[in-house]
DNA sequence: AGCTATTGATAATC
DNA sequence: TGATTATCAATAGCT
C-alpha cells in the first residue's frame, strides 16, 4: 500500500527507516485501538525502535503490569524467577545464619550441649568463663564510676548545706530575717545510685524460658518467608 | 477496508466479534512483524480476546521476557513492586534479627559492653554464671561416661589378654603349638579417651578475634545482602 | 510534516 | 472456520 509495493526486509537507509517506523507505529498502534474497541479485547503493545526508544500501547481498560500478570498466569511462564530465585536463596540463607545464631546463643545459655563433644565443651566453658571475667570488670568499672559520681553528688551537697547555713546564720546575726525555699540546682541526678539495687536485668532475665533465644519480643520466629 | 464502512465500536454480535477479532489479530501480527523486519525493531504484542484467550506475538531476536526487563527498565515502573517490596522487608527484618543476634553472642562473649547499664551487666553476669555451671557439669558427665567406658575397655583388654595367656599355656603344655594373631574385635573405639588431650576447641578457639561472632566459617558477615 | 497514487487489509458474503 | 472480492485504510515515495 502506497506508491510502489516494498519488499518486507530491513530498511537500510537509517532515515527512512526512522521515518517507516514512526508511520507504522502509529499504524499499529490505531489497529490496536481498534481491535481493543470493536472486539472488547485487551491488548499491551510494546515497541522498541532500531535507536532503543520505547513506545507503548495498552488498552484503556487495564494497564501494562496488569496484562503482564494475566500473561504470566495464562503462559506459565515466571518472568521474574531469576530474581525471584535470587532472593529467595538470600532469605533462606538468611534464615540458615539466624538458626546457627540462635543456636550458638542457646549454647552459650548452657542450652542443647548434647551434640557437643568434650572439646567443644572445653571451648565453651573457657569461653564463658573469660567472658565472665570481662563483664564483671565491666561490672566493677561501671559501679565504681557511679559510687563516684554519688560521692562527689553528696560532698557536693553538704558543702552547699554548710554555706546555706552559715548564710543563714549570718543573716540572723544581721536583721533577724530567715530565708526559705532552697532547692538543689539538678535533683534528679540523686537516684544514680539506686539502679544498683536491682538485680535482675530486663535483657537477660526472660531466658529462664528454655531454648527460645529471643529479641525484645521481635518474634521472628513465626514469620512466613515464603512468598505466594 | 471492506466491503462497508465500519464503525468503530464494540460489536455486538458475539460470533461476529470473534470472526473479526481472529481476522483483526492476524493482521495486526502481520504488522508487527513487518514493523520488526523493516525497521530493525523489538516488538512484543500480546492480546486477550473477550472470551479470555491469549494471543502473543513477539520479534524473533528476543523473548517476552526480555522485552518486559527492558520495558521495566526505560519505563522506570516496576512490574512486580508488590513481590519485591514484600521479599525486601522480609530481607530487612531478617538483617535486624541476625544483627541483633550477633550483637547478643558479642555481649556474651564480653565485648560490646559499653551500651549495658547496671541492671543489664548484673544480668548477663548471673546468666554466663548459671551458664557456666551447667556447661562444666555436662562436661564432667561426659568425661566420666567416657572414663567409664574407657575402663571398661580397657577391663576387657585385659581380661582378653589374660585369657589369651591361659589358652596359650594350656596349648603350649598340651602340644608344644603356640598360637598368634590376636585381634581385638574393635580396635577403634580405644581412642574414645584420647581426645581428652586436646584443650582446645574448634568451636571456640577462633574467638579471640574480637567482636566477630562466627558459625563455623560460615563467613556470613561477608554475605552481600543488597539485591541488584 | 502533508499529499496521493498505490498497495494492503478486511467486511460482507458464501 | 476458509475462500472470495468489493471496498476502505494504510502508507511509500515525493515535496
Amino acid at each position: 500500500m502506497g506508491r510502489g509495493k516494498i519488499e518486507i526486509k530491513k530498511i537500510e537507509n537509517s532515515t527512512n527507516r526512522q521515518v517507516t517506523y514512526s508511520k507504522r507505529r502509529t499504524g499499529i498502534i490505531k489497529k490496536a485501538t481498534e481491535l481493543t474497541v470493536l472486539c472488547d479485547a485487551e491488548v499491551s503493545l510494546l515497541m522498541f525502535s532500531s535507536t532503543g526508544k520505547l513506545s507503548e500501547f495498552c488498552s484503556p481498560s487495564t494497564d501494562t503490569k496488569k496484562i503482564f500478570d494475566r500473561y504470566q498466569q495464562l503462559s506459565g511462564i515466571n518472568l521474574w524467577s531469576a530474581q525471584y530465585e535470587k532472593m529467595q536463596n538470600t532469605l533462606n540463607h538468611l534464615s540458615e545464619i539466624n538458626r546457627n545464631l540462635r543456636k550458638e546463643i542457646s549454647q552459650r545459655m548452657g542450652e542443647e550441649l548434647d551434640g557437643l563433644d568434650i572439646k567443644d565443651l572445653r571451648g565453651l566453658e573457657q569461653n564463658l568463663d573469660e567472658a565472665l571475667k570481662l563483664v564483671r570488670h565491666r561490672k566493677y568499672h561501671v559501679i565504681n564510676t557511679q559510687t563516684e559520681t554519688y560521692k562527689k553528688k553528696v560532698k557536693n551537697s553538704e558543702e552547699a548545706h554548710k554555706n546555706l547555713l552559715r548564710d543563714l546564720v549570718n543573716r540572723e546575726m544581721k536583721d533577724e530575717n530567715p530565708v526559705y525555699g532552697y532547692v538543689d540546682e539538678d535533683p534528679s541526678n540523686y537516684d544514680g545510685g539506686l539502679a544498683l539495687a536491682n538485680g535482675a536485668s530486663h535483657l537477660y532475665e526472660f531466658r529462664v524460658q528454655p531454648s527460645q533465644p529471643n529479641l525484645h519480643g521481635m518474634g521472628y520466629g513465626s514469620h512466613d518467608l515464603r512468598l505466594a
